[in-house]
DNA sequence: AACTATCCATACGCTGCCGTATGTTTTAAT
DNA sequence: ATTAAAACATACGGCAGCGTATGGATAGTT
């Protein structure tokens, strides 16, 4: 958590790459507009001076931090779902678990409040809003491709993919509800109600 | 949408409303971090003066805008719903609809930015969050009493109402998608797949 | 008409942050 | 050790927005 290391690193993005991490914790904790340059600054024991040696403006630093959470947080549960070589039901099941489980690969940060932030970020930028909206039209593809498998028709699949997608999103957004006490059950149940599964 | 008039309203909240209301959509449009005092005054062709008038300060026209849209957006469609006198299937099924639909009392704006941006807002303000917490409690149960009515069991009730409800806050934070063309159906749909109802 | 309360405008100082300019130190290369 | 580039510090000017102070303007009251 100290001081970087360069020692013979052929890439210089290393100084870069602290900021970006920072700017990250800072829009998970007070949204864009908490992103500030000095605060952040002074949060890592820096001055400006660092900051517009490796940023050449604030906006550099802002895309800089999505193209960093699109590297992270993007496809890496979808491989993750892929990689696993089973039947689309079961596949379905873990994709759910993965999604609301601590997905974040950020060191020390916990749940989706980054993804919270960035959203609320594309309601007052255009050019965000588009990014959302590409990872969202890619989430909802991938879990009804699942659907599709399972058996659902075309529009069944659709719609099932979307209110699983949504209600992610809505838990997300609402927060994790400290009333839920065992999480994987009402994952499962979840599950089978998106399913068909009858057991109630 | 000139000067308001004040002619011999015993409330002379009228000024301090108009401020409100203004405070409201630049909220829905920007954020929280949107709501600015000098540009809010030359919105309405004002000046600071009338607004510390009207405001002790900032935080002062921030908790207005909070109460007066706790006054506006809560309990609204739960009236409405409960109002309708029928058996607990329709009601849910009538529920559904009025949460997707247009469900703004502000006049011009459409759909749920208010209510985005104030959950964006919790984010960064503890007061804020559990103010919005209540809100969420109070909607969850309500949907969850509807699922019971209809005959499911306490733990049953539960997932199928948060499914629901985080459903639709997921739908409301995505943005209305424009792929879907006939929104009614889709509803019905979840609808289905949330009572059990076989179809597909 | 004179008075008072309400309502708004103008002017001011202050702070936080941006971006630039210009040092100063550290690192790597020879 | 010398030199050049890289990485950071310090100092500056500027702007936007907050809050205060104070001075008109307007309307209701007597």
């Amino acid at each position: 958590m100290g001081g970087r290391q360069r020692k013979k690193s052929p890439d210089l993005k290393l100084g870069r790459q602290d900021w970006i991490n920072s700017g990250l914790m800072v829009l998970a904790e007070g949204g864009v507009e908490a992103v500030r340059i000095e605060p952040l600054a002074k949060r890592m024991n820096m001055t400006k001076g660092s900051f517009y040696w490796h940023f050449k403006n604030r906006n550099d630093l802002l895309d800089a931090i999505l193209a960093e959470w699109v590297e992270l947080d993007t496809n890496g549960i979808i491989e993750q779902v892929n990689q696993l070589d089973a039947d689309p039901k079961t596949k379905l099941l873990y994709l759910l678990e993965l999604a609301y489980a601590d997905n974040d690969l950020m060191p020390g940060l916990a749940d989706g409040r980054i993804e919270n932030a960035i959203r609320a970020w594309a309601r007052s930028d255009q050019k965000v809003a588009e990014l959302i909206a590409q990872v969202d039209q890619q989430r909802l593809n991938y879990t009804k491709a699942l659907f599709l498998k399972i058996g659902f028709s075309e529009a069944e699949a659709m719609v099932r993919a979307r209110l699983a997608y949504y209600a992610l999103v809505g838990e997300l957004t609402i927060g994790i509800d400290p009333h839920v006490a065992n999480r994987a059950a009402e994952i499962r149940m979840q599950y089978d109600i998106l399913t068909g599964n009858i057991n109630g």
